[in-house]
DNA sequence: AAAAATCTACCTACTAGATGGTAGCCATAA
DNA sequence: TTATGGCTACCATCTAGTAGGTAGATTTTT
């Protein structure tokens, strides 16, 4: 027996990732899980629900990959360097980052919604926050270099680069951007 | 008398930069500028028109600050910085980037409306690759530098951080991601 | 173990309102 | 007199969401 609830997220996911939240609708879900409208709401029961579900799971999925991270990969620099990669996949499947998308609807998103997108940028920060101190500290990054501000602008550097390659030069565009972002944050080379 | 045309594009730039480009209707759009839904196809026939003008004006007047700039700024640093002050206005009103807004909803845009998009970026990285190869070659940014790929990273970092710092830290934030991009691109501090 | 009640996951059929867009009319200004 | 820029009144389609029903599985009661 197949599991509806996941396979609706998912679809909704990649719908809402490609067209935006409001260029998205139950009717396009309905026919890409081939179901009928009415049944989407069995399982979510607005469409603010099922954005916030999609929300959770997509920052669930994080969650695990930003602990992986840590356990794999042991100086800063690679830790940054394999954040980065996480956003690639959305370069190759033609996917916006699915909060930033949210995010720019802002004005007209449920409060709700709004903090949940607002708490999954801010707990990035806080763990870039915490690896690019650590990597002061080693050695492997620069020293002189601000780990609060940084952290914000790896964030948005990466959440740049995945809307403006997606729309221009694809993986290759996002890794020339990924490779820049990484050699500015390490120490200077002398000579 | 007033010009219906140009309040039209204003009004309709605005709800299109909070609210997305699926998430804004000529209904919305009438109500804002007091006329009756029908009569703004009197001027843009369509939707589509309608979102071509906007990315027309709003290129145009891009076009007319990028030149200012040079005019106006003498030394590479300085035009970049000038460059990311563009995208304050924005984090101050609450207002993504037109053509950010746009590119996220890619997959269900017209695609002439999608080359539109893309020749507005393409547009700056052009103008930043030769400032910063110009400050290269002057000395004031680091010589090292790959002009292209930097040019790049910087609409990236801006257009992240418009996104970002709009949803959380307001332009506090913006300024201070501006700040250390503009740093790593300066040559090293000795000492 | 049989029967009864409940739950799950879907369905058809519908609603009220919004959507982009059209047709045709009317006042005003050049 | 003729374009301009509005208007009312539509239209078909899509929107999220509701009402109510059904077949089948599960659970509870007898």
């Amino acid at each position: 027996m197949r599991d509806t609830r996941a396979e609706l997220l998912a679809r909704a996911e990649i719908l809402v990732r490609g067209r935006g939240y409001s260029g998205f609708s139950y009717g396009d879900l309905a026919e890409a899980v081939s179901i009928r409208k009415a049944s989407i709401h069995h399982h979510f029961r607005t469409k603010t629900d099922l954005a916030l579900a999609l929300v959770a799971a997509y920052d669930a999925r994080y969650d695990a990959a930003l602990a992986a991270i840590l356990a794999t990969k042991g100086d800063a620099a690679s830790r940054i360097e394999a954040y980065g990669q996480l956003y690639l996949t959305g370069v190759e499947d033609g996917l916006g980052c699915l909060c930033a998308v949210l995010a720019i609807e802002m004005d007209t998103l449920p409060d709700v919604l709004r903090a949940d997108i607002a708490r999954f940028f801010d707990k990035h920060i806080a763990w870039l926050e915490r690896v690019l101190a650590g990597g002061c500290a080693d050695g492997s990054l620069r020293p002189g270099l601000d780990p609060a501000a940084t952290a914000r602008l790896v964030v948005a550097t990466l959440e740049g680069a995945l809307l403006l390659e997606r729309l221009l030069a694809g993986s290759a565009g996002f890794r020339s951007t990924l490779m820049v972002l990484c050699d500015s944050l390490r120490p200077p080379r002398i000579g």
